[in-house]
DNA sequence: TCCAGATGTTAGCAATGTCAACATCATGAT
DNA sequence: ATCATGATGTTGACATTGCTAACATCTGGA
C-alpha cells in the first residue's frame, strides 16, 4: 500500500525529517536507562516523594505509560535505582578498602566511606534502606547487589579476622555490628543529628567508624 | 443558663435518648485519639503504606474529612502517632534502665529493650525513624518526644561515666554512638538480617548490646 | 437565650498509579 | 524485499487518595 511512497522517499535526496536524527523518534533508544538516570536525579533533587511516574516521562519527552514497557510498577522502578545505588555503593567501600592497603586503617576508612556516601546521597540511600522497596524475592538483582556491598564488609573483616587482627568470634556477626553501626550512625547523621554542637563532621565520623573498629579489634599483643 | 435544663434532666427519670448512649452521636468524644489508635493499629496490620485518611474515618464511622478537624494533614496524623511511638518507646528504655539498677547490665538491658522494640512495632518504628515526617520545626511534640527518648539513654550513660564505668569521652557524642549502633541493629532486624543463620534471635540482641557496652566501657581496674 | 467556635458532613477537584486498546517500529525468517 | 511478530510507545479511561470549600450540627459560656 505504501510501496508507491517508499519508493519514492527511497530515490528522493531529501528523506523525511526522522530519517536523520531522531530527535524525537518514536523508540528512545535507552529508555530504561533514561528513566532510571531521571529517577535517580528526581530524587536527589526533590526527594523520594516527589518521584511520580508521570513527571519522570514527561522530563524524557515520552508519555505517561511508556515506562510499563520497562517496569512492573513504581516499585519496580525504585528497585532498579536501589540496585544501582548499591552498585556505586559497593565501589565505594571497595575503593576505600583496597585504598588502605587491606589494613585495619583501610577497615576504618571503609567505615568512613560508608558514612560519607550515605550522608553525601542521602535521599538514594534512603531508597536503598528505608524500606521503600520490598525484597519480597522479586527483584533479585537487588537482593544480589545488596548481598554484594555486604560482602565486601564480611570480606574484608575475614581477612583482618585471619590476620590476627579481629577477635575470633562468629564473623558474620560481627560483620552484622559493624554495618548496623555504620548504617546507623550514617542514618542519624542523614536525619542532622549526627554532629551535634561545635564538632566538625568529619571529626565524628572518623571517631565513629574508629570505636566501631575499637570494638572488634584484637588487641596487638 | 441550662439551670433550668439540667433541673429538670436531674429530677426527669428518662432524658431524651441522645442523654443516654450517643452511640451514633455527631460528636465522637475523643476522635483524634481514636484516630491515631486507628492508624497505630492499621500501620501495625498492614503497614505505613496501607494508612489512608478515608479508610481510617470509615472504620471509626466518620466521614472521610471529619480527621481535618484534628491534624492539618495526613503528615501530622503520622506525626502524632510517631510522637505517641516514642512515649512507650522511651518508658520501655527507661523500665529497663531502672529495672537493672542504673548498673552497667541495667545499660546492657536498656540497648536490648530498644532492639525488641523496634522489632516487636517494626512498622511503627519505621514511622517514628524512617524519616516519612518530616521534622521540620513543626510537629514540636514529636520533637520533645523524641529528645525524651534520647535523653533517657545520655542520662544513663552519663550516671555511668561518672561511676567511672564510662569512658570520659564526650557524653553526647558517645551517647549517639550508641544510640546509632543499636539503631543500626534493629533496622536490620528489622529487615530480617540480624539473625543469620542457626543463632537464636535472643542471643544476637543479647550480644549487640554487650559489643555496644563494651566499646563505651571503662575497664574495671 | 443565643451566639461563636468546635466538630462533623457532603460535593467535588487535581494528582497519581495502573490497565486496556491501539499505533508504530525493528528484526529475523521466508 | 516482504511480512509477520514482538518490542516499544501512545491515548483514553478509571479508581484511589489527599485535600479544600461550603454547609450542618452541636456545645459551652456570656
Amino acid at each position: 500500500m505504501s510501496t508507491l511512497w517508499d519508493t519514492l522517499t527511497s530515490v528522493t535526496k531529501f528523506p523525511p525529517a526522522p530519517q536523520r536524527k531522531p530527535a524525537h523518534a518514536y523508540h528512545h533508544g535507552n529508555l530504561r536507562q533514561a528513566l532510571v538516570d531521571q529517577a535517580v536525579a528526581t530524587i536527589r533533587d526533590k526527594g523520594v516523594e516527589a518521584l511520580t511516574l508521570r513527571d519522570a516521562g514527561a522530563r524524557l519527552r515520552v508519555s505517561r505509560t511508556a515506562l510499563y514497557r520497562h517496569f512492573a510498577d513504581k516499585q519496580s522502578l525504585l528497585a532498579a535505582v536501589a540496585t544501582e545505588g548499591f552498585r556505586t555503593f559497593r565501589q565505594a567501600l571497595a575503593d576505600a578498602w583496597n585504598g588502605g592497603g587491606h589494613t585495619p586503617a583501610g577497615f576504618v576508612a571503609m567505615g568512613e566511606a560508608y558514612i560519607r556516601f550515605a550522608l553525601a546521597n542521602s535521599s538514594h540511600y534512603r531508597v536503598m534502606f528505608g524500606g521503600y522497596v520490598a525484597k519480597d524475592g522479586w527483584h533479585a538483582e537487588l537482593m544480589a547487589e545488596s548481598d554484594g556491598a555486604f560482602r565486601v564488609l564480611l570480606d574484608a573483616l575475614v581477612e583482618l579476622q585471619q590476620a590476627g587482627r579481629v577477635r575470633h568470634d562468629d564473623a558474620a556477626e560481627l560483620a552484622v555490628f559493624v554495618w548496623a553501626s555504620v548504617h546507623g550512625a550514617a542514618m542519624l547523621g542523614i536525619a542532622g543529628q549526627l554532629a551535634r554542637k561545635g564538632a566538625s563532621l568529619d571529626d565524628v565520623i572518623h571517631r565513629t567508624a574508629a570505636r566501631v573498629w575499637d570494638a572488634i579489634a584484637l588487641p596487638t599483643a
